[in-house]
DNA sequence: GTGAAAGCGCTAACAC
DNA sequence: GTGTTAGCGCTTTCAC
């Protein structure tokens, strides 16, 4: 590393022999310059590898080009994926995305807003951790914020959701179109709005289609790996266990089959069957392979993109929604070999 | 959103009846200032919503609290993992990281290079897309850099690194003690350290146990699951196929999976074994569970903030490797069930 | 077409 | 203890 600081426009200036007005024309392209002195100044730039001063630029025109992201859980591939069509997008305006991790805790989020706005982002989007928690710090952002996934307790902002009543519908659905009588769900956490959807979603439609959960068919958990395996554990455990399985988000669906996998008699596609919400990449290594309701979650982030950038060109104009579908992609762990002698 | 524009330290120095110092004191606990001023200040701090501006700070100090990471793929684990290590240790100094990726292209990593520049990030932790691509532009940044994972063509900055060699010596001698004979590998890129190391190490201690492995037996893949599938099936199909397959990372290995998963008679655990390079979420859930070289990801984050934490406050001390070495995690894919009977 | 100078928000001498 | 002031690196009037 060269022990050399910065080289400023005021260098270029001098090795130029022009003023820094001149340089910051050249660099920016405003302005009329002259041929002769614009490849002077641009020999200058080049021989002390000038490099832009982002801060002092952002101070002087009162706008920075950084877009916050604040996602509950960075390991989860669900907000690299957001990340990615946020990045993709934003990049064509100039701006450059920065992520944060939250931890899904409200604390480390109260954390995060504060970091984004001593670095002055022009925009905020937010997977919030919780619905209530940190919305005075939300509401005094001085810029705009698109929440994506999840609603907050008030409707103030843009959005971009996806239909998870619909989703678990479809899983519900496809369960009883297959046959299975004895239906159990592992839901997610009952404070966020997607546990809570996905759940109502599910048991709502098997009531429709005169199907009425036992209680002990309901199992609730916290969206986390561990719970997946442990409440799976309990639903087997019983004495008269459900034949097919719904599991409200990808990492208790991981857990889940570990638990299945691990139970004793237990065996996918053979005594149970399993629908999973969130595509993940060993749904096509289990056996059978696993149906699941996927997500467009790059499309979330390109959605949230463009509704933030509309937003900054136009701060003042209404709250929008967006909703995307959830797909069914039926791969065969909702069905088990017996089924058919039981109907 | 309030529309109302950000509070500045004048903004609060007018409202409590004092100077800006004064009120740059009380924000930074510099200097002393009187109690009842103090709680003057703090009330209109508080009152005003201030929040800080970073970039004026920054520029006023000469120094951001910004530390930037460049990784090859973000949707991959092993990023978020390093990103997991370094923040944790980086917050504790201040210090927030900026993660950016580069798509393991030169092009892109240019400019994830040039956009911590600008932001003037007080040091760069980065996997380098290519050994020798940006060299000029690595040279040239004022900012300490810190390699992870990969070396670069000139060992100019510290390092944090993984044994390779070993890691496949151990994946080596494992399938050896078990009773292979016919052992494969797919192998990572060739122009990658991780790659090169990998195959050599494990090459190299097949001669040494006196197993020389045939050309058809050693295949070249590209460290993506596309690869790992394609060249996983093309082993499968040899005429006489390898009981054993090492795979040079985990998403070779996730196709690898694929292939035996996919091909006629195949049958992980009964035809062919496998041991794979780093582990994933999948390998408990595999029958048998898989066996894995597993890294520690995130220790190698916190050794490279360190490093990099250590060289911001002396920049001219010695270079520094730091090597880390790879766990070997038997779960039973290293063997299948007829081996015994044809040693 | 170019330069001088003010100002963005903040910190850090330096006075008093 | 507190205020005044000179920058930090850049953009942007406003002159010429």
């Amino acid at each position: 590393m060269p022990q050399t600081r910065h080289r400023t426009i005021k260098d270029v200036a001098e090795r130029a022999q022009v003023s820094t007005a001149t340089v910051s024309r050249v660099i920016n392209r405003t302005g009329n310059v002259h041929f002769q002195t614009a490849t002077r100044v641009a020999k200058a730039l080049e021989e002390l590898g000038y490099v832009p001063n982002a801060w002092a630029r952002a101070m002087a025109t009162d706008g920075s080009d950084v877009m916050g992201l604040i996602v509950p859980d960075i390991l989860n591939p669900f907000s690299t994926a957001i990340y990615s069509g946020l990045n993709e997008t934003a990049k064509h305006r100039g701006l450059a995305v920065w992520m944060v991790d939250s931890a899904d805790d409200s604390e480390q989020e109260r954390q995060a807003l504060h970091m984004l706005g001593r670095y002055r982002a022009q925009g905020i989007i937010i997977t919030p951790a919780h619905p209530a928690a940190n919305l005075a710090a939300i509401e005094h952002m001085r810029t705009p914020v698109c929440l994506v996934d999840r609603r907050l307790s008030k409707n103030l902002w843009d959005l971009v959701l996806i239909d998870n009543v619909n989703g678990a519908r479809q899983a519900a659905q496809l369960f009883v179109a297959t046959g299975h009588h004895r239906i159990g769900i592992i839901a997610g956490s009952q404070d966020s709005t997607p546990g809570v959807e996905r759940l109502r979603g599910f048991v709502d439609t098997l009531a429709e289609e005169g199907l009425d959960m036992p209680p002990e068919y309901i199992m609730f958990g916290d969206f986390r790996e561990k719970s997946g395996f442990t409440l799976g554990r309990e639903l087997l455990a019983l004495d008269d266990p459900p034949t097919a399985i719904f599991s409200c988000n990808s990492l208790m669906t991981m857990g889940l089959l570990q638990a299945i996998h691990s139970y004793p008699g237990a065996m996918l596609g053979e005594t149970v069957a399993v629908i999973g919400f969130d595509d993940i990449p060993i749904s096509t290594l289990t056996d059978p392979p696993l149906t699941v309701i996927s997500r467009p979650m790059k499309e979330m982030g390109v959605q949230a993109a463009q509704l933030i950038m509309a937003r900054m060109e136009a701060p003042e104009k209404g709250q929008e929604t967006v909703v995307l579908g959830p797909q069914l992609i039926i791969r065969g762990s909702e069905k088990i070999a017996g089924l058919l002698r039981w109907i």
